[in-house]
DNA sequence: CAGACGTGGAA
DNA sequence: TTTCCAAGTCT
């Protein structure tokens, strides 16, 4: 959970998912999509269906107990460089290099290195295994990020309190703020589209699920059309599933990792129909559902109190 | 190897 | 308001 995460972010949802799944046998046995529900708005959902593959692989193939080295966790779906090496120290004790980006930032600086990342990455796991100490690596990996998160910060580092102060190269030179050196990164497009909220009489929209792979992959949505990056891209209701009385209920946007998505939404009130691959869920179970935070953006604009507390805000 | 892959909080 | 970025991984 905590891969590209802040640790508030994450909180809430660790409590209530090993509440509900406290052992791997238990992940590995629950439905894909009450995972997928429980991780709804956490974002980077690859991660969701990696991780309950992880807790398949585990009870199938290794008897419900986790490898204690580096290849045999990187093996694992959703286990990379990263979190092998983590594992490997912290629950194993093994001289693992651990690198996160707490850790690139305090490398970088601590020897100064002039090489952009990502191209550095090579350069700083080697340094760090030079420096990774035989004796409680998981010890030292979890110092390391420390620093790095509460000292040696991405800006106004703490250098007046860091521990490694005397040693560091970034610090000594000029600006320790500085490094570690990034590319630039390239501007965001834009993407546009319509999202269609089909309400009933009785309180309930249509929705479905969206691809396995790819963006959102495995989660709900409401009916929409394809996101283009094109000038005429579709934002009318001419594109929607069924004729109906839609009104417009306004835009909303939305800010991915690689483009930025301004939907136009749509709203009629219907009769319930079948729609090829659709379903029609009630509003007020929509809280529970695999819906990401687009959707429920985009379902807000319609139905301003779907997501509300229950009783509250209605007189 | 570069791009895909979410979201919300902080500066 | 805009930009950055957070315990990265997969293709």
């Amino acid at each position: 959970m905590l891969q590209q995460t802040t640790v508030q972010a994450v909180k809430s949802y660790f409590d209530k998912f090993l509440k509900r799944w406290p052992s791997v046998e238990d992940l590995a046995a629950a439905d894909t999509d009450d995972v997928m529900a429980a991780w709804a708005g956490l974002g980077y959902y690859a991660r969701a269906r990696n991780l309950k593959k992880c807790a398949e692989t585990i009870a199938r193939d290794h008897g419900g107990i986790f490898p204690d080295t580096f290849e045999g966790l990187k093996a694992l779906p959703g286990i990379g460089d990263y979190t092998a090496a983590a594992i490997a120290a912290i629950a194993f004790d093994r001289p693992e290099a651990v690198v996160d980006g707490n850790v690139e930032r305090v490398m970088t600086r601590f020897y100064a290195i002039e090489t952009p990342l990502p191209s550095a990455k090579t350069e700083v796991k080697a340094k760090t295994k030079t420096v990774t100490p035989l004796d409680r690596p998981g010890d030292f990996a979890q110092a390391m990020m420390d620093l790095g998160a509460t000292i040696c910060t991405p800006k106004r580092p703490a250098c007046v309190l860091c521990p490694l102060r005397e040693g560091c190269r970034a610090l000594a030179s000029d600006d320790p703020q500085r490094f570690p050196v990034k590319l630039p990164k390239a501007k965001r497009p834009v993407r546009v589209g319509a999202a269609f909220v089909a309400e009933t009489e009785d309180g309930k929209i249509l929705v479905r699920t969206r691809a396995q792979s790819g963006l959102l992959g495995g989660m709900a949505e409401v009916p929409t059309t394809g996101w283009t990056s094109r000038k005429d891209g579709e934002t009318g209701a001419n594109a929607a599933p069924f004729a109906a009385g839609w009104r417009r209920a306004g835009d909303v946007t939305h800010v991915f990792t690689h483009f930025e998505l301004r939907l136009t939404v749509w709203h009629a009130k219907t009769q319930k129909q079948a729609v090829s691959g659709g379903r029609w869920e009630p509003i007020d179970e929509l809280g529970e559902k695999a819906l990401p935070s687009v959707m429920k953006k985009a379902i807000s604009e319609a139905i301003p109190q779907a997501f509300k507390p229950q009783g509250v805000g209605k007189s």
